[in-house]
DNA sequence: CGTGAATCGGACCAAACCCGTCCGGTTCAA
DNA sequence: TTGAACCGGACGGGTTTGGTCCGATTCACG
């Protein structure tokens, strides 16, 4: 029940080049050292970015990666699914095993597939845009208690 | 991103003890032969229920598990946390490890609480007597394309 | 009261996955 | 041609998952 590492530090790591001018080519080490993200990781997971369409990479010197679409138009469950596969909470919520052998599981699996649409929900409603939005560049943003009580971006129902 | 399949198993074996007058002493057997759950894996997740304070157990001839609760004051939070200790999607979401050290994640913070206490609520409204009255006992609950679409408990927000 | 069957309880284990690292290869600019 | 940068796969330690096995415990029964 977690979303891994590489799937934050997919968005992060977008989040940094979004921050820059549309278009920008923008090294891994860059942003290794900008998201405090080890170096050849960071490396590994832009491959899955490239994969999934969100960027495109500059091979050679002066090379790096570069944003494909507006922050705006990148939902982070777009990021998110890119690296770690589409979201199912259950194998039987996954389109490609479409079988629940559980007999008396079924209304679990109506109840697991409800959750698993609200995270999707909350994803697909935030943008890299939106993040940016509430984002505290460097230094202090974890000394502020965080965000939890305060605003949270409220759901349009 | 998954319900690991001991909560699953969990919630399932649970819901067999449910099914009976209640106090009834049910063995780690028929729950596995009922649901489909491999005994000794049963068995060890019974072990945590009796952790959690779910169930309690009668050892020796005779023996079995034994629901503490009437079904309508069980949550599926309940029993999933029972099994997976508490949900957290991040490590800086639980409440043993309150430091962020990703100084410009925060806002990501704040998103993935906001998707982990969707779950949360989806799973705390839900009590093992309502999974009860969706549940199909045997042979054919997954020929009926689910329960997606049509009635999902709603949320009232 | 003793004995044995039934049952739980906890150690154990294999495989998968997570979180990285490393390195040889490719591509491109200068 | 050379060096900077990405590509992409192999490797690896640690943890989690999913499950098995056997010993300890308890009760029923004679």
């Amino acid at each position: 029940m977690q979303i891994t590492r590489a799937g934050e530090y997919a968005v992060l790591g977008l989040m940094c080049l979004a921050r820059r001018p549309a278009g920008s080519v923008v090294m891994i080490d860059e942003v290794s050292r900008e998201e405090h993200i080890p170096k050849s990781f960071a490396a590994k997971i832009f491959q899955s970015l490239v994969k999934g369409g969100l960027v495109k990479s500059n091979r050679g010197s002066g090379g790096g990666f570069t944003l494909l679409k507006p922050a705006k138009d990148i939902t982070v469950l777009h990021v998110i699914e890119a690296i770690e596969g589409k979201i199912a909470f259950q194998r039987c919520l996954s389109e490609d095993e479409p079988k629940c052998e559980h007999f008396g599981g079924c209304a679990l699996c109506g109840l697991f597939e409800q959750a698993q649409d609200q995270v999707k929900d909350v994803f697909t409603r935030t943008t890299l845009a939106d993040l940016m939005k509430t984002h505290v560049p460097v230094g202090d943003s974890h000394r502020r208690s965080g965000v939890r009580g305060g605003k949270k971006l409220e759901l349009k129902n």
